[in-house]
This record gives structure tokens, sequence and C-alpha cells, in this order.
DNA sequence: CTGAAAGCGCTAACAG
DNA sequence: CTGTTAGCGCTTTCAG
């Protein structure tokens, strides 16, 4: 992709200072008023004047002052996204499906991650409220999060069910129905030993709940491991040793999530099993690490570029509407099938 | 980790209005410059003055509004991070380097990844410019990003170097030395037939350079594929499995990354190679990937955090003094040795 | 439809 | 060391 640079407009030969509202109402020969609501897109101008206006501003590469109108207004048209780990890219899709509504609204997006937030000692919406944000969209496991009950400024909850706090909305993915899709996946396989690796959290307690459902809908016996532990590789790779070192007969292996079932993968080779030829794996995220030639793992899509969109629509709603009653709107994943999964040894 | 609600401080019983810095003078019995000096931390104020204050800040729970100080003082205390790809996530270390020199002196750092900004077909550089940034730093390759040529904010380059354009404060890490202690340490394991798997952009021909180099310089004969390729793991893949169809007698590869090395793995596995038996293989960047018990990739690691802080300091130096001498800082990366790696088979 | 006037909350000279 | 005085660039009534 090529930037030129007219829309950079940098230094011009004149002296330094960034034209003003005030300039460009000069230029246009109308008021600052007048400018201002060329600006806002005020359907109140007529046509001559906005495109005066808008000639003026391409010319001098006006740029309005963010600072200036957030004081003015008493708003900033930004809303913070609170995520909670840069390194887990899940939240990409979710910016980009918030970008997809936000953007051609004119609102400004920032990001921070409860990780790098938590070095500086500071609570981690300290940064965003101090910026007068006008909206907030949690994307982290509410126990990691600072406390919500009270906070006055607009915000939703996404990708995560909030489920210990007050009301809020919510955004998320129906994680029961997607660890069902996936044990179901495994039964069409012809598999009847299905393991499931657990692990704290709430995302991980859904994907539990509906994998002890879906197994026992199809009449087998539920096997968990890990239930207790992180949701990390090392935690994925300890809970399919210990399946394989104890009980025997496993043929397929649902992870919580994909690091987890990257875990399962290396004690399995470990153990000399193949995938998918002894024992199948499932993820869960659908990452790039899934979709990954090398690893070519059957995961869980919860589309999460959707979950932000509808996350974004609700959040302005919110704004709009402070006291609309509270909605949670639950998106439903799908399977994507990949090598890693096929019929068991038979 | 635990938050209180002490920094939140939340909707008070009184009128929902934010404190101001007049409502902390009237508290406190001061003006309301002496509550700007405090703020700003000047030495000259009166310790009882300061406490008074300060006791005044905490129980209105006051947050100072960085609309309106940037107004007035014409900087806004904050920095713009450009980076390529939220997905990669190398930036994640650059991140925290920054935040560890900049939190500190009340800085404020924004991210935008080319990727998403890409989408709204702006200048990826407009929200920055918008939001009047103090400095930028820029973390993507130079070609890829915009113009900087004549942007009028101070920035430096972070990570990579800028081969093309103009001359701008550098710092990057010596990726020519990354590459050939990747060589060497293949050499010393006893290797003879190292092959690298190359892309374009100018991370991947340092990484080239330095390769070309060390095998030269331990009198081997260089073995090059994927020259004008991506440095994908499917460019990985395709490099890697041209490369065992045809050269025979290759025992080690070195990949221009982890994502590279990734896909030169999948090559192997449907070769019927193992790693690190028949054939070795090295990345580069260090990335989770390269950790992961599963993969255990040696890989070559360019001290992200470092740079990351190095350039934080860079560029408050540059927005002090503008017109000092351009610099550039080149930082020694290291080897991470791991499982992919061995003797080759005698 | 358009222009004038009054700040938003803070900083940065100054003069005390 | 402390208080006063002007704005920063924009939005928003409110009259023309």
């Amino acid at each position: 992709m090529e930037w030129d640079d007219c829309t950079v407009k940098a230094s011009t030969d004149s002296a330094s200072a960034r034209p003003t509202i005030y300039d460009v109402a000069h230029r246009a020969g109308v008021s600052k008023s007048l400018v201002s609501l060329v600006l806002r897109g005020s359907p109140n101008v007529s046509d001559p004047r906005r495109e005066a206006v808008q000639a003026a501003i391409d010319e001098l590469g006006y740029r309005p002052s963010r600072a200036a109108s957030a004081l003015a207004a008493n708003r900033t048209q930004s809303i913070g996204l609170l995520i909670d780990d840069f390194h887990n890219p899940w939240f990409v899709e979710v910016l980009r499906g918030l970008r997809s509504v936000l953007d051609p609204a004119g609102w400004n997006i920032s990001v921070a991650d409860l990780q790098l937030e938590a070095l500086s000692g500071r609570n981690p919406l300290d940064g965003f409220l101090a910026m007068h944000v006008d909206g907030l969209i949690i994307a982290a496991e509410p126990h990691a999060a600072p406390p919500l009950r009270n906070l006055d400024v607009p915000f939703v909850v996404a990708g995560v069910r909030e489920l210990d706090s007050g009301p809020a909305d919510v955004v998320a993915s129906d994680e029961v129905q997607g660890a069902g899709l996936a044990v179901e996946h495994l039964v069409q396989l012809g598999h009847r030993r299905i393991a499931h690796l657990s692990g704290t959290g709430g995302s991980a307690k859904a994907r539990l709940d509906g994998y002890l459902r879906s197994v026992r809908a199809a009449g087998l016996e539920p096997l968990v491991v890990g239930e207790s532990g992180d949701t990390t590789e090392e935690a994925g790779y300890t809970a399919a040793r210990e399946l394989f070192s104890g009980h025997d007969g496993v043929t397929a292996v649902f992870a919580a999530n994909d690091t987890m079932a990257l875990g399962a993968l290396a004690a399995l080779k470990e153990h000399g099993l193949r995938t998918p030829e002894d024992v199948s794996v499932v993820g869960y995220d659908n990452t790039p690490l899934a979709e990954s030639r090398y690893l070519d793992l059957t995961s869980i899509d919860s589309h999460n570029a959707s979950i932000g969109s509808e996350a974004a629509r609700a959040l302005l709603g919110r704004i709009a509407e402070p006291s609309a009653p509270r909605r949670q709107l639950l998106l439903a994943p799908s399977l994507m099938a990949r090598g890693s999964t096929a019929a068991p040894p038979s």
C-alpha cells in the first residue's frame, strides 16, 4: 500500500503553527461556527458553503484538535478497550470488529492490556479515566479486571460472560455450544472415549459445561483433567501426560484452548502417539496456531470480529441511552475441522 | 491481583460533575496555580502546602483532565507507537520497554497497527497527528509505513533499520550478528550443509547478509531459498519443500523467522525427516512459538524490551533537543539454544 | 441558515 | 514562594 503525502501535510512553508478552525473560516469566508457545523456533518449547511469550507480545510491541511473539542464538548469521542494480554491475539479480531463500526462514526479507540498495566501498579482503568473516554469495552475475564461495579462511564463486557459481578451489557460467544460442537464432531467420527483438558477461569468453565453436557447427551463417560490448573501450554502438557499415563483407551482429546492443545500434542509426541492416527485433538479459539500448516488443529471459532462489532453497537446504544435495560447477546460459534481429527484407530 | 476502589473513585454521592483543579484549590485553601505546580511536581512548593493539596486531591478523587492540559500547554505528554501487525507479538516486549521509561515520567502511549489502520483507508499516522502526540515510535518496516520524510513531529525508528529513507534516530537489533550466531551454533554442532530460508523485507535482508557472511567465514557453501518470497509460514513451507526435493545433503535449516521455521517443520514432517535427528532447524525472534514445548525451537532473541527502553530514551532526547545529531544504536542479540538443533546424522 | 459571545479545565507568564 | 491574568481551539447557546 502506498501512502502519499496529501494526507500527512507536513510542515508547510509558512510558520509551523497548525491551522485552527479560525484560519479555515477566514479562508473560506465564513464564521467559525459554520466550520464547526461542517466538521460535524450538520445537515443545516448550504452546499456551496460546505464545499468552500471543505476546500479550505484541504488546502490548509487542517486537522481539528481533539483536545480542544474534547474540552469544549465535554466528550472525547473515544472509547477504551481493556484486554487481558497483548500476547493473546483474540483481541485483534475483536478490535477489527469494533473499528468496523466505530471508525466510520469518527470514534477513536485506545487499547490497554492488564499485564502491562499491572507493571505500573495503577488501576488499569486509570489511563482511560484520565483521558476521559466516553465508553469502555472490557474484553478480559471479569475476575482479573478492576471492579466495574460503580464505574460511572458506560461499558460493555465483550467475549467473556460476566459470571459474578453486577448486571452489565454483555456480548459473548456461546462457549457451551462451542464445546458441544467439538464433542459432537468427535462423536460423529466414531470416538467413544473423549477426554477434556480443562482449567480455571470463566471460559474454561463454560467449555467444561458444554463438554459435560454433550458427552452425557451422547451417552458417554466424561473424563476431565487439569480442572484446577492453568490454561497454558504447560498445563495442557501436564494434564495430557497424566491422561496417557493412567487412563487407557482415550482416542480423542478436547482441550479448553489451542494453547493447551499444543501442550497435549507435545505429550502425545512424547508417548509416541500420532495425531490424528492414534489420538485426535481439538482445540478452541481458532488461533493462528491452529491454522498453521504444521499443527493443522481442528478448533472452534468464536467469530470474534462479530463480537467486536456487536459490542460496539451495544456500547453506542448505552452511551446514547444510559438507562436502557441491560442486554446480553450470545453469538453462535462454529467448528473448523482440520487435520488433527480423524476416526479413531479400529 | 486485587484492585481496590480507592483509585477508581466512582460516582460520589454529590453531583456527577468531576472535580476540577479549582475545587481542589478551594478545598486545600490555596490558589489554582499552586495546585498545578504540585501536580507537575515543582520543587518550589512548601511541604505543608503540598500535603494539603495532595490530601484534597485524594479526598475529591481528582483526576486532571488531559484535554485541558493538552490544550493549555500545547503538548499532550503522549507518544504514539506504530507497529506492523498486532498479530506479530514482538511489539509487546518493545512496548514493555517503552513503558518502563515512559510510565514513571507520566507519559501516555497509544498504539496503532498498520493492518487495522489500512482498513480505514486513512494515513495510519492520522490518528496520532489528530491527537497531537508529542512523539512517535515507528516499529514497522519503513517501506510499509507512511512517508516519514518531512514529518514535523519527533520520531525514532525502533527494531528495524531504516535502510532507504532519510536520516532518523534508530534503535535496532544487530540482525547481521544474530544470523551469525545461528550459523555459528550450527557449525559448532558439526553441520556443513546449512541452508537459509529467506524472504523480502529489511529484516530478512539483514539476516541473509549475516548468514552469507558467517557461512563463508566458516568456509562453507551458502544455499539460500525463498529470497524473493514472503516471510510467512506458508513461504517457509514452500521454500523448505523445494530444498528437500532438490538439494540433498542439507542437515540444517536457518529460517529468517520462527514462523518460517514452523513452515519448514511442516515440510520436514511431510518428507519423513525428523527434527533434530535428521535435520536441525533454527528460527529467529524467539517468539512464544519457539518457546513452546512442542516446537522447542532454537531461535535468536533480539532483546526487544531493551530496544523499547532505548527507543524511549532516544525519543525523549530528541523531543528535548530536536536539533541534536541523529543517533543509531545497534543492540547485540543472543542465541536461545533449544531442542530443534543437534549434531548432524553421522 | 449564520455570526457573536461565553466558556470547557488547565498552564504559563507575570507581578506581588 | 503565591495569586492574578490571559488565553489554548473548539462547541454551543442564542440572537440576527
